[in-house]
DNA sequence: CACGCTCTGCCTGCG
DNA sequence: GCAGAGCGTG
């Protein structure tokens, strides 16, 4: 009897074993682990999120099946022969034998699924839904971002917190206004404390779960820091005041919720059987605090992650939360996916010299089953155009000769800066192409105007967006005038609409009152509109009544394209009633600040992508060019000269660069770039040199041949709307270096100002400025066609 | 109070 | 090279 007990068993193994057949064995394995603690350590390309959503589906639709050894009764041995021959059968016909096999299968809704993107969570959706099919509930996961579940939990409780359910989300750019209003009514030194530095300081703090207080007791003597900690406190105080939150704030609140309500937290640990986070190499000490506190009912807690791809220190993710995990949690399982489906061989090797120079890192070394492939390309040129240049040769040649599409190409580079020469060079050779990152739509000027109306409309005491459009257009108040209602405002402890509103009796607003309390009317009558109208009609009320549709029809051709933006505001609105379940305003504010722009990254488009390293994590293309492999481009220049603590992190995200290429992988190193205003030269990366030299291919530099594209005609339908195609000429031109140009640190003598040296040299249209310290007199900035500067020989 | 000019400072960036 | 902040003037 137990001998067939065994073998029942073997068997089913041996089905379930067949049925994931398409997934390697620790893969498999990760899929049967779904019990206690678990970290997947997850190497480039090891088909994470096929494990991931097959994890998924595996508990929804079989439970614990696989690892149980439960055996029906009245087991016969034509049972186990059934079972046995079950492997020939196709995957239609062996699923529900499967499914009648399931122990404890888990509902959809008892699963929480935490990553980092709207993308991520998305994508994982839809895969799932594939998997599973519709009906098997896979919209009931609670699957999305640390902060979408965040704020789902906190608009239940946000009374608790001394908060109303209606409470804002407040970006880096609304924090760091407010930070700096609070530097100013602390009357702190500016010039000591940018709102840039001290948000990041504050955030950190926030990451790290360190309130205020806390914060001033650890700072003890340090003058500053005990500052920033006064600006923390202020900060939080106006925050609330406002009923706002900032995006860490989301996090640190819902942890303080649990801290202080364990009734609320065990709902939600009794409802999470099972907890999976994504990404888990990037998250931070409060994400952290709040996935062990939502996976502490059952500890079934799986996170998935490589350390080597830690890029996100900056801010806030602590890869110690990766590193330390089997701490935390002795009796976790570890499963190593090591195995790399994307890349060639040589590739692989490339990253992996790079990387292995770490020391704080998870042991493990990716290896493949593919060929060798090309070596990888490192290609040596003189500027930044020229290296557009052979971006642009490149990818015509592949396109014309060896039936390459364009959206094979991917264009990755360490700062956004750096996309300029290149996206003139593609479009200057018509060739097509997409750009991610950057400006992005919701940062533009006339759409956070629009959404800080729509705030204000939903939430008066929201004194940021207020005072942002509060004089958008003009209506003459001034900064004397908000500065006299917010001083009331803090006397009074009101919001500064409340005081606008009252501004009659009030003896130092009464001059401007009738203009305050005009705008607080007009916004009381769209707070009026809101509760009974569509969010279409709210929308283009606040356009009108505000005058700002009518301030930009004014304008000239920037503003033409502003109200561009503000119309596919308008749809994006539109789009937004008609999908959601129950559209409101609130609604549409919450999901605009936690969902990033719509990624527009749209992959069907036959374009090559431009877009920084850290954006391409995650995705892969055939072919992959690297370009500013320079010291202080890439590593940067900050970790270099300020941090070599970063270095480590700038050496993952070379890691990261290289193991987005499948194919082909090119990296460029340009003697000479323009910068930021001013040319460097730079020598060669230190991660290009780690890559041994047989596996790599050094071309020539070679510069005349990137003009042999110049008379491709080009199509009009081929120019980008924001690229104007230069004229040929001019093309020439730009590459024609007459005069001899000095390089920074070089001599110099001036007929007027005497001996110098030249500290920078910055590329002007058909010239060049050289900022000359001279001896005698200074420093000045000359035109070199027009100054008559004599190079010496050093 | 509004406008236009100069000055400065700059990496990476999800929610 | 460019945007945002600061400053001076009408």
């Amino acid at each position: 009897m137990s001998g067939l007990k065994e073998e029942y068993i073997q068997a089913k193994k041996q089905l379930f074993d067949h049925y994931y057949r398409f997934l390697n064995q620790p893969q498999r394995e990760a899929v049967y682990t779904l019990f206690n603690p678990l970290l997947i350590l997850a190497g480039a390309g090891s088909g994470k999120t096929t494990v991931l959503v097959n994890r998924i589906a595996h508990m929804i639709r079989f439970g614990d099946a696989y690892a149980c050894d439960h055996v029906p009764e009245n087991l016969s041995q034509a049972d186990v022969d059934a079972l046995k021959n079950a492997v020939s059968l196709p995957d239609e016909e062996i699923e529900p034998i499967l499914a009648s096999m399931a122990v404890n299968p888990c509902p959809p809704w008892r699963i929480l699924s935490i990553t980092f993107t709207n993308k991520a969570a998305n994508e994982m959706k839809t895969r799932l839904t594939n998997r599973i099919g519709e009906d098997a509930g896979a919209a009931d996961i609670w699957a999305g971002t640390f902060h979408s579940i965040c704020g789902r939990i906190l608009r239940r409780h946000a009374e608790l917190l001394g908060y109303a359910q209606n409470f804002v989300i407040y970006d880096q750019e609304d924090s760091k206004k407010a930070i700096s209003t609070v530097i100013k009514d602390l009357n702190f030194d500016e010039s000591m404390l940018q709102s840039k530095a001290v948000l990041s300081e504050i955030s950190h703090a926030k990451d790290s779960l360190i309130d205020p207080l806390e914060y001033l007791d650890a700072v003890g003597k340090d003058y500053r820091l005990k500052q920033i900690g006064l600006i923390y406190q202020e900060y939080q105080k106006r925050l609330k005041a406002s009923n706002a939150m900032d995006f860490d704030d989301m996090i640190v609140q819902t942890v303080t919720l649990f801290r202080k309500y364990p009734e609320i937290l065990s709902q939600y640990q009794n409802r999470f059987l099972f907890v999976c986070v994504d990404e888990f190499q990037d998250t931070n000490k409060a994400q952290l605090a709040l996935t062990v506190q939502l996976s502490g009912g059952f500890r079934n807690l799986m996170v998935v992650g490589d350390d080597d791809q830690s890029i996100y220190r900056f801010r806030g993710a602590t890869i110690e939360n990766i590193l330390t995990f089997d701490k935390l949690f002795p009796d976790a399982k570890i499963i190593k996916l090591e195995q790399n489906y994307r890349s060639t061989k040589n590739i692989l090797q490339a990253a992996n010299e790079i990387i292995k120079h770490n020391q704080g890192r998870h042991e493990k070394r990716l290896w493949t089953d593919k060929g060798p492939g090309s070596p990888v390309h490192l290609k040596e040129v003189s500027d930044q155009n020229a290296e557009a240049m052979f971006i642009v040769d490149t990818i015509q040649k592949g396109v014309l000769r060896q039936g390459r599409q364009y959206k094979d190409y991917a264009v990755l580079y360490r700062m956004n800066a750096q996309s300029n020469s290149i996206e003139k060079g593609l479009s200057r050779y018509s060739i097509p192409y997409r750009i991610l990152g950057g400006t992005r739509f919701s940062d533009r000027k006339e759409i956070r105007d629009a959404m800080a109306y729509l705030s204000l409309i939903a939430n008066h005491s929201d004194n940021e967006r207020l005072q942002r459009i509060i004089n958008e257009p003009k209506r003459k108040i001034g900064e004397k005038t908000l500065t006299i209602v917010h001083e009331i405002a803090l006397e009074t402890g009101q919001s500064d609409f409340a005081v606008m509103e009252q501004s009659g009796s009030y003896i130092a607003l009464s001059r401007v009152s009738d203009k305050l309390v005009e705008f607080t009317n007009m916004i009381n009558r769209l707070s009026a509109l809101a509760e009974e109208s569509s969010l279409e009609m709210v929308y283009e009320q606040m356009l009108k009544d505000t005058g700002y549709r009518m301030m930009l029809l004014m304008g000239g051709q920037e503003e033409k394209e502003r109200l561009e933006n503000l119309e596919e505001l308008k749809s994006n609105i539109a789009e937004y009633t008609q999908n959601a379940d129950d559209p409101s305003l609130n609604g549409f504010l919450e999901m605009s600040a936690l969902v990033a722009d719509v990624d527009k990254y749209d992959e069907s488009a036959d374009a090559v992508v431009l877009m920084t390293i850290h954006s391409a994590k995650g995705l892969e293309f055939p072919i992959v060019f690297l370009p500013g492999m320079d010291e202080n481009v890439f590593p940067s220049y900050q970790a270099i000269a300020y941090d070599p603590s970063q270095m480590e992190e700038e050496r993952r995200l070379a890691y990261v660069a290289v193991t987005r290429a499948r194919e082909e992988l090119y990296l460029i190193h340009s003697e000479s770039r323009l910068l930021f205003g001013s040319t460097q030269y730079n020598p060669l990366s230190r991660f290009a040199g780690d890559i041994p030299e047989e596996i790599l291919d050094e071309e020539e530099k070679e510069t005349k041949d990137f003009f042999s594209f110049q008379s491709r005609p080009i199509r009009a339908t081929e120019i980008r709307k924001n690229g104007p195609v230069r004229s040929k000429s001019m093309a020439g031109e730009s590459f024609r270096t007459s005069m001899e140009v000095p390089k920074p640190g070089a001599s110099v003598t001036h007929p007027v100002f005497g001996d110098g040296r030249v500290i920078s040299v910055s590329k002007v249209p058909a010239d060049y400025i050289c900022e000359v310290v001279f001896d005698r007199v200074g420093t000045k900035k000359l035109l070199l066609s027009k100054a008559k500067l004599q190079i010496k020989e050093s």
